[in-house]
DNA sequence: AAAACGGGGGC
DNA sequence: GCCCCAGTTTT
């Protein structure tokens, strides 16, 4: 991919993105009132995890707090009651905790608002960072979660290793007008499109942007 | 029966 | 760099 075509990408997917479902991360985010707290967790909840969970268990959790304070009345075992069924759901319970005490502590019961500071929570890292730092304030940052980061090579606009390479390279390359919602659509096309493995380049209408790095089976 | 899944931490 | 966390869905 040239440097100037993503444009021309952003804009076929920003036109795509109709026929697939939003986001489920998205919508938890947008329905939490833009509130950081909830947005937090409601990251961290969905780290390598499938999409519709992550939406179920952010409301049973919230249905029990909603606040720091509040969550830390509420024992690990109901936390992880609560968020069964995402993966890793005794890790991001002891997580939750962790954040709450920490936000307490150091931040008077608020959610930091930058990226230095939130990747020192425990659970977070620049992933859940950079998702928290754009929809709960609105800042600009970069999510590259796997979507982001094998989309982004596989179309040849940037070459990297991995996703910490990715997001810095995507700060130095892509236009900061596209950063926030980078993420909300190379999602939706990677779950439905743009695969890991044998990807629909033949529907895809994105074929003259890319360049098909790694891609050895398509359908 | 495997592999893959919207990472992150501990070592 | 390597290994662990974990249930669910897809191949």
């Amino acid at each position: 991919m040239r440097r100037d075509h993503i444009h021309a990408a952003i804009r076929i997917l920003q036109r795509e993105i109709r026929q697939w479902q939003e986001p489920v991360l998205g919508i938890v985010a947008r329905n939490s009132d833009r509130n950081p707290f909830l947005i937090l967790i409601s990251c961290l909840l969905s780290l390598r995890t499938k999409d519709k969970t992550t939406g179920e268990a952010s409301d049973r959790l919230f249905a029990l707090a909603q606040t720091p304070a509040e969550m830390l009345t509420v024992p690990l075992k109901k936390i992880e009651q609560a968020i069964y069924p995402v993966g890793f759901y005794r890790t991001k319970a002891k997580s939750i905790h962790g954040i709450c005490r920490r936000l307490l502590d150091h931040y008077g019961g608020n959610v930091p608002d930058s990226i230095d500071e939130l990747v020192t929570l425990p659970g977070v890292g620049r992933k859940t960072a950079n998702l928290v730092v754009t929809v709960g304030y609105g800042k600009p940052g970069i999510c590259v979660d796997i979507h982001v980061h094998r989309i982004s090579n596989r179309w040849g606009y940037i070459k990297t290793e991995t996703p910490e390479e990715s997001e810095e390279a995507l700060r130095k390359k892509l236009p900061e007008q596209y950063w926030i919602t980078f993420n909300d659509l190379l999602v939706p096309f990677g779950q439905n499109l743009c695969q890991p493995v044998s990807p629909f380049c033949s529907t895809c209408k994105l074929t003259a942007y890319c360049d098909r790095v790694g891609v050895t089976k398509s359908r």
